[in-house]
DNA sequence: CGCCAGGTTGATTTCGCTCAAGCAATGTGG
DNA sequence: CCACATTGCTTGAGCGAAATCAACCTGGCG
């Protein structure tokens, strides 16, 4: 299981390197100190999990290191990839806010830090400081309006499309943020979760990255992409872009 | 345009009728006095559009007739009707708590009677009232979590699984909420809109519709259905739902 | 060395989309 | 009252994107 020994690292949540861009940025020191007292770090290993869809909500997570990955899957064993969350990215909020058991599972890609906030702190810290739910508020409904859209991505792009999307989201997450001329850059992904964040099987995935290709949209070589030119990219989903 | 008079109906906030449905009914007597002014009361006809998809957000929409759905269009023209508004419920909320553009639009589905509350006047009352973020933050959070959801069944179910699962939303909405036996209900929507639903095609529909009435699961009059067993159209979603 | 997970490739099938026509109900204007 | 558009829905034929099933690489590792 997890280490429950933070190892080096931020002590706590004063001296914490991401806490700037996380939520708690709002609070001050007095609030702080409540939110350290409620705070235990974990660490996990690439492929263990965080919680489980169907958990009861056991409180927020702060990731400090590391990347996990939000899945959910059906009955089946069917499931897609949500999200990816990274440092100073919150973990596991909408269900503590929504009042519900986790609907998704998050499973660490990488070796990965988290602070784990218990429910009653967070509960506590949002009923005083409304602030903090403003920030909260702004977060769940940027996530709101990108699932939305990503439901008219699924219903009405290519498997090409959604692919050429993704790498521009992953580009701008992980690469380079030139606008335009050559990208280069390296896929924080396996091949199944690059099809599983994009509706897809695997086979898919592999034959839509040599058609790519093969037609100078974008060179593979394991994880390393390269992208000759961004705004070819761009118009792989957006076919009428005007330039 | 809309009709700036109320006409009959509820005068302001404090004899509003779905008041307590909403997420206003944590406020106090001074608020609801604040709210009240910030208000304005419009009605719409079928079709007329409440908001634009890329319109600055011009504040909450509260629901007190009628029906609204709110959908998203890409650029060639496709679309997805996203949600269904009825009496109580909030539309707008999720642009003016991203503080973003409305990403998708909105359309009354039949006359329709709503109060605009300006931007200003949420803001106020969410600095200061922190049980009213609280509020929101749950609905936006169960919001999150249902459209996660779509995305997966978007991802892994047939179009009749997922026409299943619409009708028994639709019922648990409109219709009787017996959990068996046979159930008659009135859909609120054409075939166009029940397509665009579940990300699928008019045609589509109505060829999975056929197929549904000759399978027995369920018989459909126009916008009358009829369902001789609720358990089997559970099972046309969750196939290995053990009874 | 052999095993195994991750990835690719090929063959085949199928689900659902597209295009096109037909039909019933409703409305409209002469 | 009839010719006619118009709208919402259904039906048919054909096609195509992507899933499925199955085999087969390839590189890392015990």
């Amino acid at each position: 299981m997890a280490d429950q020994n933070p190892g080096q690292g931020s002590l706590n949540c004063f001296t914490c390197q991401a806490r700037d861009r996380t939520e708690w940025c709002v609070l001050d020191d007095a609030e702080l100190e409540l939110l350290n007292k409620g705070r235990v770090t974990k660490e996990y290993l690439p492929g263990e999990v965080i919680f489980h869809e169907g958990d009861p909500c056991r409180g927020v997570f702060c990731l400090e290191t590391g990347m996990v990955g939000v899945r959910k899957t059906d009955a089946d064993g069917n499931s897609v990839l949500l999200y990816l969350v990274t440092p100073g990215d919150t973990l596991g909020y909408r269900a503590m806010l929504a009042g519900e058991d986790y609907r998704a599972s998050a499973e660490a890609l990488e070796p990965t830090r988290i602070c784990v906030i218990d429910v009653p702190t967070v509960r506590s810290l949002l009923e005083h400081n409304p602030a903090l739910g403003l920030r909260y508020l702004k977060r769940v409904s940027m996530s709101l309006g990108n699932a939305e859209e990503k439901i008219l991505h699924n219903a009405t792009l290519s498997v090409r499309a959604r692919f050429a999307h993704l790498l521009l989201v992953l580009i701008d997450k992980y690469g380079e943020k030139s606008t335009d001329g050559p990208t280069e850059f390296e896929l924080p992904l396996s091949r199944h979760d690059l099809a599983s964040m994009i509706g897809t099987t695997p086979e898919s995935m592999s034959r839509t990255i040599k058609k790519m290709e093969s037609d100078g949209v974008a060179r593979f070589a394991g994880r390393t992409v390269h992208i000759p030119e961004i705004e070819i990219l761009v118009q792989e989903f957006e076919p009428d872009h005007f330039v």
